[in-house]
RNA sequence: GGGAGUUUAGCUCAGCUGGUUCAGAGCAUCUGCCUUACAAGCAGAGGGUCACUGGUUCGAACCCAGUAACUCCCACCA
């Protein structure tokens, strides 16, 4: 990893280092990685420049005058500074030259013979017009037809250059003239090689004019930009200044501003390269997580430009480039072989030495070394054949992040299919990028991103670990935010109470188990959760599969399970009940691993799970596997829970306390067995006694769950009013329900088209609906309203 | 400018070939409880014109078209 960021870090250690007063030539100082490694960069290098893949070329860079180096793009700042477009007079050169003087150009509006004679360009760049190849116009402007094949003479230094015709020129910014200085700015260079303009370089290194300009020449490009202006007015050239604002680049180190320059850069061709890597991935031999990221993918790849693979830096693996006193150049390993090559080019009683030969400064991209890193890491260059690269090549899962899919993980295949003829992983994750509460990268210009030590203080390292996990949903950003992690920490809580409640029952082996019920409909919610959370994780949903366990630890275990089993009050607890439990806590255990090693390990070796061998741990466990689940059983709890709920509620409306035991008297229409529950009822409902009528009971509460009916007696008589208005309201909400049904049922496209399933569903709808209702007509008129 | 994506409850997000997972989850909020594991808790409750407009369909959060806002990547304007 270190090596990843050397290019971005590099030079800010070195700047730091010798602020701590190091001694040595910093600024020749290489860095550079370790020697297999380095090894494999120049072989790859070597071995792709023998198929002509690596090739030099000319490419535009940032250029820092002041630090005389070029930097990179993340080391240009760019910033809106106010500016003046400087609107300039080229003279057309036609065969009818008509004198006139230039000094009465006060009126250009109406048609003077001046405007067929002249023509105007804006720029904010005037110093720049003595490296001009060619103005360009766009071939749909009508204003400029009589341009068309025409020569115009630069201002001042009086050089011919033609009026070229190109769509890139947008005809409503400026004049709609367009100088062209294919040295100086990229896209004028680009437009320079599709017409085949010169380059004219005027700059020096360190931002001044050189002969090239013709004039000027040793100003600084700021002092001659104020200079030409005065220069081109005395002429007459200079038409008018605007103000004008423009984003312009400065460099992150000098705070100079940024001059494009031409160099000649080592680049890699990537058109064969990409398109195997782009099959990879479109035919499922590796597969983008989430999948949005083909697209873009493609995209890339589809328009792929060849990679400049040269930095001018000074940590990193030299190009292994070695020069003639010529200017001729090989490419070799070492400095021997490197003059070895070098006499096969000279003449036969050539002078050249060994010391003649000059390897190139530059260094290779850090991304040159970096894809090389599935197979690098495992050894692969040096032994293609060892155990490890064999079973780990290709491996399951690459975990990146998204703003390196082009960088890296693209390359990483094209050199995998490259160099060892197949994919470097199946499966590539991409996370999100972590943002703050706003919405905002985190960053440390910023200041937005809290110091993870201080987070671990505060709500603990699983806390932490949970609390990212729970905001990282599969493909998105993350929105950091502290409340996060505090859930992350009270869920641990939760987990740690749970376990000082097991730990703390008293066993009776001798006590009968009553909690059959409660124990099989927790093993089945258990397998029942597990599915899930399998598919989650192979789905690569992370935050889900979280989720699924935070329920299944939380509401089924701790709410639900040890509720219903729970001893009273200093009771001892049986010991096939406490068994099964000591192993469903360790099941969860096992699954809560993964987002919370640190409490689960912990609790993995207490003694309440007995002891354990040395290196039996909750880390290397093996997942529960799936097991059975009774889906009625689950179906008729959740009817069980919804019961209880009622009664809760029956509780908190007419203000019975927790403590105070209810009756419960069931009328069942269905074929439940409520008395299997009983238990249950007993347990997490406090009732104390659960009785199976077959009539209704008058004045007493009644709720409807499913199409059973329920009744809870009380001491004190009910308000018969507010019991009519709670059953109305009931009715009135059932009515509308069976209308829309109804309607869907009565519509004769619906019963033709609908899939029968489908009509199947809304009849049972139907059916429930009416008996529902059936009931409640019965219960109101049993209370006479 | 080129490309990709997002828009569902106060917040962060599910919603998997249009119909029981259809309007969901967690957190936050509100109400009542210091009930013997847990107030970092328990028990309940409220909360949404599924960005907007139109279309296709018996039926649209979901499909199509347009509009708006936002995000990211790449290229950057004389």
């Amino acid at each position: 990893y270190a090596w990843e960021w050397k290019e971005k870090y590099g030079g800010i250690i070195l700047e730091q280092l010798k602020k701590l007063g190091a001694s040595c030539d910093w600024d020749r100082t290489r860095f550079t990685m370790d020697d297999e490694l380095s090894e494999a960069v120049i072989d790859t290098f070597i071995h792709l420049y023998k198929k002509g893949w690596i090739y030099r070329g000319i490419r535009m860079v940032n250029w820092d005058p002041q630090g005389k180096t070029a930097v990179s793009d993340e080391e240009v700042i760019r910033k809106e500074v106010n500016q003046k477009l400087y609107y300039i007079r080229y003279r057309v050169v036609s065969s009818e030259e008509v004198s006139s003087e230039l000094s009465s150009a006060g009126s250009t509006t109406h048609h003077s013979p001046l405007t067929t004679h002249f023509l105007t360009i804006a720029t904010t760049r005037p110093e720049t017009i003595m490296a001009d190849a060619a103005i360009c116009i766009n071939p749909n402007d009508e204003r400029y037809v009589h341009l068309h094949g025409k020569r115009v003479l630069i201002p001042l230094i009086n050089r011919e250059i033609p009026v070229i015709l190109d769509e890139y020129v947008t005809m409503d910014f400026g004049t709609g003239c367009l100088k062209v200085t294919p040295a100086h700015d990229l896209n004028d260079y680009e437009l320079g090689q599709k017409h085949n303009l010169p380059i004219i370089d005027i700059l020096n290194d360190d931002g001044t004019l050189n002969e090239h300009a013709g004039i000027l020449v040793g100003e600084d490009r700021f002092a001659a930009r104020k200079k030409i202006a005065v220069l081109l007015e005395a002429d007459g050239y200079l038409e008018k200044v605007e103000d004008y604002k423009s984003q312009i680049g400065f460099s992150e180190r000098t705070d100079a501003v940024i001059e494009p320059k031409l160099s000649m850069q080592w680049f890699c061709k990537m058109d064969e390269m990409a398109k195997p890597a782009l099959d990879y991935v479109l035919d499922g031999t590796i597969k983008l997580i989430p999948e949005k990221f083909v697209n873009t993918y493609r995209h890339w790849m589809e328009n792929v430009k060849d990679w400049c693979v040269s930095r001018q830096l000074w940590w990193g693996q030299q190009i292994p480039a070695w020069y003639l006193p010529d200017g001729q150049y090989v490419i070799a390993k070492t400095r021997e072989e490197a003059f070895h090559q070098a006499k096969l080019l000279t003449a036969h009683n050539s002078p050249l030495t060994i010391d003649d030969l000059k390897q190139d400064e530059d260094v290779l991209d850090t991304w040159f070394s970096s894809w090389l890193w599935p197979i690098s890491v495992f050894d692969g260059f040096k032994d293609p054949n060892n155990d490890d690269i064999n079973y780990y090549y290709p491996t399951n899962d690459l975990v990146t992040a998204p703003e390196i899919l082009f960088f890296w993980v693209a390359r990483m295949i094209m050199a995998g299919h490259e160099f060892r003829g197949g994919a470097p992983f199946k499966n590539v994750y991409l996370t999100g990028i972590v943002r703050d509460k706003l919405g905002r990268k985190m960053s440390k210009s910023l200041g937005n991103s809290p110091d993870p030590l201080d987070l671990i203080e505060k709500f603990g390292a699983d806390g932490v670990r949970v609390g990212m996990l729970l905001c990282s949903p599969a493909g998105n950003d993350l929105m950091f935010d502290e409340s996060y992690c505090e859930q992350g920490r009270n869920f641990a809580n939760k987990v740690w109470n749970a376990f000082r409640l097991v730990k703390g029952w008293e066993v009776d082996k001798n006590h009968a188990n009553n909690n059959q019920v409660a124990i099989e409909w927790f093993r089945s919610r258990f397998n029942e959760a597990l599915n899930q959370i399998e598919e989650n994780f192979a789905q690569y949903r992370i935050s889900e599969a979280l989720m699924a366990t935070y329920k299944l630890v939380w509401d089924d275990f701790c709410a639900w399970y040890l509720e219903m089993i729970k001893p009273v009050y200093q009771q001892p607890i049986d010991g096939e009940t406490y068994d099964f439990t000591i192993c469903f806590f360790e099941d969860i255990l096992k699954l809560l691993h993964p987002f919370m090693p640190f409490i689960s390990e912990e609790l993995w070796h207490d003694d309440l799970f007995g002891p354990r061998a040395g290196y039996d741990c909750c880390i290397i466990a093996q997942l529960p596997t799936n097991g059975q689940i009774n889906a009625q059983l689950l179906a008729e709890v959740e009817i069980v829970k919804q019961i209880i709920t009622q009664i809760r509620n029956i509780r908190n409306s007419k203000q019975i306390p927790p403590k105070e035991k209810l009756a419960l008297s069931v009328k069942a229409n269905s074929t439940i067995d409520y008395k299997k529950y009983e238990a249950i009822f007993s347990r997490s409902g406090n009732i104390s006694a659960l009785d199976i009528v077959n009539n209704k009971i008058v004045g007493a509460v009644s709720f409807i769950v499913s199409t059973d009916e329920f009744y809870v007696p009380m001491n004190e008589s009910l308000d018969p009013l507010a019991e009519c208005s709670r059953l109305q309201k009931e009715k009135g909400y059932l009515t509308g329900f069976l209308q829309s049904v109804n309607s869907k049922l009565g519509n004769q496209r619906f019963m033709s088209n609908a899939k029968p399933e489908i009509i199947e569903i809304e009849l049972k709808k139907k059916a429930d609906a009416e008996a529902k209702l059936k009931i409640l007509e019965e219960n109101l008129s049993a209370l006479a309203c």
